[in-house]
DNA sequence: ATTAAAATTTAGTCCAGTCTAAAAATTAGT
DNA sequence: ACTAATTTTTAGACTGGACTAAATTTTAAT
């Protein structure tokens, strides 16, 4: 029923690649966010985080190479040249407006913010984000504290440091929770620690292990791994 | 290079659709928007409206019949089914909403609002829909005019008919401006016709011809065929 | 220095949704 | 009523982005 025939590919490689597709975004997203300093992304690692087979991430990776957004030496990992950072940066600024504008103006809960901004930050225009933007004043962070970047890929001062990395005593005033879970967020929410909270830090135990945090509703144990993640400054300014 | 190998398909035809897709809701939406009392929408005029090829949108068809989404009669055209005419109006109640939402709250233009939402209306989650809805107030039309069907898809009562259908002199208040392009929109926006204004037909030209139309600022001919898609009623309730 | 384990890439499929070209059915024109 | 024009459907191919299984390279362990 089926003629077989020769099949001749000539498989000419150009193959251009539709730079605003929503895998392209989050490929590029997901290698902001691995890439500590200058080490590249090793590809296990990357489609691990975004859920898809290694075969399908080294695919994908080929392609960026191909239009210049990533640095791929093979069997290595790879790299987002400067255009590669730029586009993603620019999709962490749609992120996080989104997730402003969720709380601000809808009412979100802080672990609800991510999921719905992660599927919307690539159906808004610009010009509704700017929108949002102005709407929202202009705002320099998100809900969590994360700092907005700005068209050309800059971020305002950050000056918080990890939790774990004050001496106790000090009144400290919490600035931003990094890239928690929303299980971690809500559980967070409930101990009082929250983005403009005002908490203090009772004892520190040895060995990085956990930190006894005053909040203003009662003393808390605190994972060392999880008080990495929560930036603050000193109270006062 | 290449061993051509015996293919045996075998076809079995279940094919299961993603009933979220992007396309099968704008399929959905067209075939709503299409079809008059019952008449069967012909494949090309479908086709035409979504600007796919002709094959496309039979290809689409089937699988949609296969779901019990539509009704389809080869060569004669295709119908919503209960359940894809249910299918149909959620999507409409979420276009509506979302137009509502970027005038009130992100003072979006008239001419603006469709092409936005022809985009978020498939990114959006219900959650974020029923929220944006209650931050509006649980508005009953969108910014055209047009009602919002609720969750049983039953629309609220419409009393409007087309500015053509008035005789001379009463005052009218514009009620609905119906499925317009961007330009038609602020060409009549220009002329002072938007719904909530008071105006007052003027004359008709007979055989269908224009109409005069005395708006809040001048007096203006409006095409008979344009007309009939401004709905009015009567001023004073 | 070999070998075993782990990471990565290649090769080949699949699926949804589109397309074009050709075949079949319907509608219209005389 | 028959041919011509139009509409619709079938057949077959392509693309993006995923997958699995197998091959290859790198890293780790003896």
């Amino acid at each position: 029923m089926q003629s077989p025939g020769l099949l001749i590919t000539i498989s000419a490689m150009p193959s251009h690649l539709d730079l605003n597709s929503r895998s392209v975004q989050d490929y590029l997203k997901a290698l902001y966010k691995l890439q500590q300093q200058d080490a590249p992304v090793s590809t296990n690692v990357l489609a691990e985080r975004l859920q898809v087979a290694p075969a399908s991430a080294t695919a994908m990776m080929k392609k960026l190479a191909e239009a210049g957004l990533v640095e791929h030496i093979p069997y290595q990992g790879c790299r987002l040249t400067d255009s590669g950072r730029q586009q993603a940066l620019k999709m962490v600024r749609r992120h996080r407006i989104i997730e402003q504008f969720l709380q601000q103006v809808l009412h979100y809960g802080l672990d609800e913010v991510d999921e719905e901004a992660e599927v919307l930050e690539h159906a808004v225009s610009d010009k509704l984000i700017e929108r949002m933007w102005q709407v929202l004043g202009q705002p320099s962070h998100d809900p969590h504290g994360s700092p907005i970047p700005d068209h050309q890929g800059r971020f305002p001062e950050q000056s918080a440091r990890p939790l774990c990395s004050f001496s106790p005593d000090q009144p400290l005033r919490i600035v931003r929770l990094k890239e928690r879970s929303p299980a971690q967020l809500r559980y967070l929410h409930q101990l009082g620690i929250e983005p403009g909270a005002v908490v203090r830090l009772v004892d520190k135990a040895p060995f990085n292990g956990p930190i006894i945090l005053h909040t203003p509703n009662g003393q808390h144990p605190i994972a060392w791994e999880l008080a990495e993640a929560i930036l603050a400054e000193p109270d006062t300014p």
